[in-house]
DNA sequence: CGTACCTTTGACGGCTGTCAAAGGAAGTGG
DNA sequence: CCACTTCCTTTGACAGCCGTCAAAGGTACG
């Protein structure tokens, strides 16, 4: 069997090692890849959270509608990323998710995830794995925007798409692919779209990134590292030793 | 059987409701309560993660050390809280944490919770929503310094605090205990220490807080909720009834 | 080809950081 | 119990990073 016919095996491989039984339960739980367009909504703020998403290609993100019609950029999802485990342990979705490019997706109902959780102890601790790994980055970059000005703020942004891309096996040497725009970026990062700008700017003259209107390129990843005190180790998504008893 | 005995009884039933057996379960892996001083180190960054911990009593918080020798502080944990889910599905620990205050903590040995994934898929799921709650509180701090000024964010913060205290059963009418300094909430709260007291000292004026030295007042909990556009249902941590099927 | 969206640039103001010092509160040792 | 030290909080002065407003230039899309 392929196994990466069943998209959330790829998600959780990145945790655990999966055998043929593990697989073929996934696979009859997961429902098939769908394809869905650029803006497509995932799932939307305050409705039931009925099914958590494999990205499997395209990219999303995740956010808040602010009572003046705005929407905050929360997070942003690449290739291969699991979406919405946040939300699936809570009645109601906390926040929305949409499609940034067209894309597919795999969707495995909620009702299901008792099966991981009964049958297969191993896959309930991937999923786990999976979500606390995505917590660890969440919390990353509270550090970021906690401790850094504009500048650091997009080097270390920057840096954390590069290594998740390269974590997924994407090329990445030659700059990637960034399909949202400097505005969402903005939010992400917690500074105006103005500053953004020029900010960028400065960090093109000094040579560390270049960066045009869909793709972003890591010029100089060493001053980058420093200046945004960013270490590649976190993302090292080992399963702790002491779990792996099976 | 006492079910609060078991110190991590105490967490798991915000998420699920447990039985005697899962008590049971569960009071056979914890180990027993132990009092712990102030400034103790529960654990530090790049050890192995050997334990997870339920705080019974006391205030602890998680930190970074830079390289210049200051910490910058990343979490701040109550009584009640189950500490270093994040950390103990990797093999080393991300953060270090330490007591703010006395307290008493119940360590959980990281290689027993596969004991718990493999026998109660009920009780694994319980800490699976416990680390997405954890995860969403996260969340919605990054939110908080994202996308407010220094009065906004120490509203929601005073907030936050209030809500998590409220949700353990504390009385928080009266004011509530704050057993940090203003050092370490303008490191949480990503302000400098001279301009959050000064931001304090604005609230004040405003009617909506009363701050002393240990000591945290809310006084207009409806103006502050607007100011920092806190909702409190997302404190709100009822298991989605999807995965309720035990 | 025209429109809508995205990015850049300029000007200006203000929120916030830094430096410095003083006043309190808490902890320590005699 | 008091003196002393250390830590915490507050206040003032000043600079600068960054936000807002506005408009122009560029790009993508129908």
């Amino acid at each position: 069997m392929d196994h990466y016919k069943v998209c959330v095996t790829q998600s959780l491989s990145h945790h655990i090692e999966l055998n043929e039984e593990d697989v073929r339960l996934l696979a009859e739980l997961e429902e098939g890849p769908t394809n869905v367009k650029k803006h497509t909504d995932l799932w939307e703020a305050g409705k039931p959270a009925e099914k958590l998403y494999t990205l499997r290609s395209g990219w999303a993100f995740a956010f808040h509608c602010t009572e003046d019609g705005q929407q905050q950029i929360l997070d942003i999802y690449v290739p291969g990323d699991l979406l919405g485990i946040r939300d699936v342990t809570f009645e109601h979705h906390y926040t929305s998710a949409r499609m940034l490019t067209d894309g597919v997706i795999c969707p495995f109902p909620t009702e299901r995830l008792h099966h991981i959780f009964g049958r297969s102890p191993k896959l309930a601790m991937g999923l786990h794995a999976a979500a606390a790994w995505q917590q660890m980055v969440i919390m990353d970059r509270l550090v970021n925007v906690l401790s850094h000005n504009a500048k650091a703020r997009i080097a270390h942004f920057t840096l954390e798409i590069y290594y998740r891309l390269k974590r997924i096996g994407a090329d990445v040497e030659n700059g990637y692919s960034l399909p949202i725009t400097q505005k969402q970026i903005s939010m992400l990062l917690g500074i105006s779209e103005v500053h953004l700008s020029r900010s960028i700017s400065e960090l093109e003259e000094m040579n560390l990134l270049r960066k045009t209107r869909k793709k972003l390129q890591v010029l100089d990843i060493d001053r980058l590292s420093e200046l945004a005190r960013f270490t590649p180790e976190r993302f090292n998504d080992e399963l702790n030793p002491l779990l792996q008893v099976w």
